[in-house]
DNA sequence: AATTTATTTGCAAATAATTCGCATTTAGAT
DNA sequence: ATCTAAATGCGAATTATTTGCAAATAAATT
């Protein structure tokens, strides 16, 4: 962790560390205001936001939209891996093993103005068992934070 | 445009009618202050944001992540097609026939907690060729409201 | 170990993005 | 022409994220 944060050009401090660590061992995607809320009391917001910042600009985080109103973001695996996201209650399975790089060279060679794709983001919108079973097709009654 | 709205259980209200004008013509997906700008001046934004979220509801329009800090929408079409994003420009170039679809039903079949997909959001972030000709691969300053 | 300095932090306040409550208006049914 | 549920405008509230600046501190240097 503190070799990371110094490979890539930061001091290694005790926020920093505290964040990396949350991302480490957390399964799912985080939001800003999730690691406020978990990361002891002496980090302040501002801190949080501009971490996940300079993290996201070096590829040791990345950016998920799960479409409720903010970002979401999580560790940068070796494994990419995609997410299915439940639109009634959230829940959040990974994917692993999509075969969307094979499509990027198809893609670069059709396209009129691009070069070159760096990364991609997929994911899927469901219904999860539990929310397919006690619903009517119809309807969905979102989680709070949630799409639809 | 009327007919789709009541079908869907709406009022043709003017501001509706605008909106998906606009919608029709753009090619390019918008952001909720994109269309307040366009609009004459008679629409409020909560207006806006309203008919957004209705029109999402039903499907007419989707959500579409850009990585800038807010959402863009763009009309459903019956293709369904994918976005190339520029990193450094923000130039959007949109990619059609993916394959996902094909994905989805061996996805399924492995996921331990979902049954049904109904979305999905693929998008591509890269560098088009202007931005990588003017760009020495590691240096990329981002548009205003871009991403990285 | 003490000193130095460029980064980083906390705080408080600013700006964006989106939503809400409520009185008024209006589309479309009767 | 009348009625009514749905939609709008307005202002204010929330939520999400960013910024300026003085104080704190990691790590390089002595």
């Amino acid at each position: 962790m503190r070799d990371m944060l110094r490979k890539s050009g930061y001091k290694a401090t005790p926020s920093r560390l505290a964040i990396l660590a949350l991302f480490k061992k957390s399964k799912n995607p985080m939001s800003a205001q999730e690691i406020i809320e978990v990361l002891p009391r002496d980090t302040d917001q501002a801190t949080v936001y501009r971490t996940l910042k300079s993290l996201k600009g070096k590829g040791i985080i990345k950016q998920i939209d799960l479409r409720h109103n903010h970002a979401h973001y999580e560790f940068t695996d070796i494994v990419d891996h995609h997410h299915l996201i439940c639109l009634s209650c959230g829940r959040i399975e990974d994917v692993e093993h999509c075969g969307v790089e094979m499509m990027q060279s198809a893609i670069l060679r059709s396209s009129k103005h691009f070069t070159e794709i760096r990364q991609h983001a997929l994911e899927f919108y469901g219904l999860c068992k539990a929310c397919a079973k006690r619903t009517e097709a119809a309807k969905i009654m979102p989680h709070k934070s949630a799409p639809l």
